[in-house]
DNA sequence: GCCAACGTTGGC
DNA sequence: GCCAACGTTGGC
C-alpha cells in the first residue's frame, strides 16, 4: 500500500466537482510531466490512498483524500484534437500519457492548510512544502499520510 | 500581478 | 551534449 498527494486548481476541478462526480470517480487525466507520469503509469496501484490539494486556491489546503480504484491507462484527452492537453506525439498504439481512476473517500470537515502543514515539524520533509516543489503527483510516506488526518479531525 | 523554480525546446 | 531561451507552476 503506498499513500500519494495530487494537486488540483478548484478553478479547474475542485474536490467538490468530484463528490458531483458519478461513484464520486474521476480520471485523473491531463498530466503532461514525465515524472508525475511514471508514478501515474508504474507506481499507483489499486487501493492506495492519496491526499486531494487544491492549489492555486485561497485557501491552499488538503481538502481530503481518494483511493485508487483503476490503475494506470492511456490518458485519452492527449488524442483529442479538441482538448486542451491535446498531444499529436502520443497515439493509441504508443501513448505517451496515463492516468488512473480516484474515487473520494473522504472530504475533510476541517481541511488542512498549506500553513499548517509547514508548521507541523512531522511533515518538514513532504515534498509539499519543499521549495519549487512542481510535482502533481508525488509519493507522500504513510505516517505523514497518518498526521494529515489526524489534523483533520483536530 | 510578481517572480522564483523548474522542465522543455532547439540551435549549435 | 551543452545551455540559453522560453513557458509553466504555484506561492505570495
Amino acid at each position: 500500500m503506498n499513500y500519494w498527494l495530487v494537486k488540483s486548481e478548484p478553478d479547474v476541478f475542485s474536490i467538490d466537482d468530484l463528490a458531483n462526480s458519478p461513484q464520486q470517480t474521476t480520471c485523473w487525466d491531463g498530466v503532461r510531466n514525465y515524472q508525475a507520469r511514471n508514478f501515474l503509469r508504474d507506481s499507483m496501484k489499486m487501493g492506495d490512498k492519496v491526499l486531494f490539494y487544491h492549489s492555486n486556491a485561497d485557501p491552499l489546503c488538503v481538502m481530503g483524500w481518494c483511493e485508487v480504484v483503476k490503475e494506470g491507462y492511456p490518458d485519452t484527452t492527449a488524442f483529442d484534437p479538441d482538448s486542451k492537453h491535446y498531444d499529436p506525439t502520443s497515439t493509441p498504439e504508443k501513448p505517451t500519457w496515463f492516468m488512473v481512476d480516484l474515487k473520494l473517500k473522504e472530504k475533510f470537515k476541517r481541511p488542512v492548510t498549506l500553513q499548517e502543514v509547514k508548521e507541523n515539524p512531522l511533515l518538514e520533509d513532504m515534498i509539499l512544502v519543499r521549495k519549487g516543489n512542481r510535482l502533481s503527483v508525488f509519493p507522500v510516506s504513510e505516517s505523514h499520510f497518518q498526521e494529515i488526518l489526524k489534523m483533520s479531525k483536530g
